[in-house]
RNA sequence: GCGUGGUUGGUGAAGUGGUUAACACGGUGGAUUGUGGUUCCAUUAUGCGUGGGUUCGAUUCCCACAUCGCGCCCCA
């Protein structure tokens, strides 16, 4: 048997009816909030990858798809999202629209070559935002109330919002330099993988879960003392904006993200879900003043962030929400061989009369009919029987109050526009 | 990349070195119920992740591989 690819997985069936419902959703979002919509190709040259991610390139590097392609070229399946519209900002010169800032928003797959695990695939399905050429710290704001919303229309109550700021270059460079000369003395107490940080990337020490409770690291030296005086008036306005939406949130030093390229605001958001395990942020993202600049546009602030779906809806899982239930307007059951050409004529006019309609491919008796009307939770049923063909009247059947009509062809629109209207309102 | 536990039908699963792979749900057909959602009957895996080995014989033991789960690394 073949399988499929390690750390994929196919879409069907009730799933697929949440995927869809989802992206309707951010889509009709993301239509609120103005922001347009981008696709960009899902490989890129390796480049654009390993370009402005800073020294921990060598490891992300590691955890991509390359291949080369049949010109030599050298391609990767894209990680993330970011790189690629920040690549198509540029080369579209969105810099110089005249309507600025610039608001993308974009969904699709990423691909990371990584160990599978819980919310966690090889191929996987995001949702961003990336907005440009805007330093205004209500941006920052607007942005993590994108997520935030989301996650409030979805029902998910026990959400945290972490944020922090890393300030600017000059901030972040001498905040680098006071934990270095902090953990310095620690070393030998910190364990293997910090050690290997403190080379690579000294903030994440910060993270680490293993050294979390050690005394060097409560005593750290904290982001917030370093920042100069443009950073943090930039973070208190975040925090001004975030308290002007009723958005609650925590500032959490911790926080530091990934990667180099981020600037003043980063965030996260929780999940506090029972039994959710380690892997409970939901989504991320900040800000990156110096990223378009570092790809081989003009110096052009930004701000973004991503979610992941797979996470999310685990999320969902555990909190028991449901999203759209599976949902048919009319079942039709021709009741013999004789009418089925008339009952399958039917079902196709009813349908391009706006309504979602299937019927009876399977040949089944009446019980059988009706279970299947049950199973695909149609709203009525119409069965089709030689009187009902010869006579032109339909016999329609609600399928909760077990009400039956009696209804002439030609009347059955409006009166299924009349039922079926009501319905929906309920 | 490292460690660890799984892999039996449409689903949840029990089980054993030897030909009936339990039970439940679901599906289909039939009977009954005035046109279904009740009850009853029948039927539903020549098959136990893939490949090799041990054995007279393996779904059950061993090895390898694949894949899923969990933890670590990493998390853009």
């Amino acid at each position: 048997m073949l399988q499929k690819p390690k750390g994929t997985y196919d879409v069907y069936g009730s799933y697929g009816i949440k995927i869809l419902y989802l992206e309707n959703l951010l889509h009709a979002l993301m239509e609120k909030y103005h922001y347009e919509y981008v696709r960009t190709p899902i490989f890129e040259a390796s480049e654009l990858f390993h370009r402005g991610v800073g020294e921990t390139t060598d490891i992300v590097s590691k955890e991509t798809y390359d291949f080369v392609d049949r010109g030599d070229r050298n391609m990767t399946l894209r990680p993330e999202g970011t790189a690629g519209v920040v690549r198509s900002y540029i080369e579209n010169k969105m810099y110089g629209n005249p309507s600025q800032p610039v608001k993308t928003w974009y969904i699709g797959p990423m691909y990371r070559y990584e160990r599978p695990q819980s919310g966690r695939f090889r191929e996987f399905y995001q949702f961003g935002v990336e907005v440009f050429g805007s330093e205004d710290p209500m941006i920052d704001a607007e942005v993590i109330s994108i997520p935030v919303n989301f996650y409030r229309m979805l029902g998910l109550k026990e959400i945290k919002v972490n944020i922090n700021s890393l300030g600017d270059q000059e901030s972040r460079n001498a905040y680098r330099a006071a934990l270095l000369e902090h953990f310095k003395p620690h070393l030998d107490a910190l364990c293997e993988d910090c050690k290997t940080r403190y080379l690579k990337n000294p903030l994440r020490i910060l993270d680490c879960k293993v050294d979390h409770d050690l005394e060097c690291m409560k005593n750290a030296p904290k982001i917030s003392d370093y920042l100069n005086e443009t950073s943090r008036h930039h973070f208190e306005k975040v925090q001004h904006y975030l308290d002007a939406l009723n958005i609650p949130y925590q500032v959490n030093p911790n926080v530091v993200r990934g990667l180099d390229y981020y600037t003043h605001t980063v965030f996260e958001v929780e999940a506090n879900v029972q039994g959710f395990g380690s892997q409970n942020v939901l989504c991320g993202g900040g800000r990156y003043n110096h990223l378009v600049e570092n790809i081989g546009g003009p110096s052009t602030p930004g701000v973004g962030f991503a979610l992941g779906f797979e996470r999310l809806l685990t999320a969902l899982e555990f909190e028991q929400i449901e999203l759209e239930k599976e949902h048919l307007d009319l079942y039709v059951i021709p009741m013999e061989e004789a009418v089925k050409s008339y009952a399958f004529a039917l079902t196709q006019d009813l349908r391009m009369n706006g309504f979602s309609v299937d019927m009876d491919y399977m040949n089944r008796n009446l019980k059988g009919n009706f279970k299947q009307a049950d199973r695909l939770n149609a709203s009525y049923v119409i069965i089709i029987g030689t009187t009902e063909m010869e006579n032109d009247i339909l016999t329609i059947k609600n399928n909760q109050t077990q009400e039956e009509y009696k209804v002439k062809h030609e009347e059955l629109i409006s009166f299924l526009d009349e039922h079926i209207e009501e319905e929906h309102n309920e």
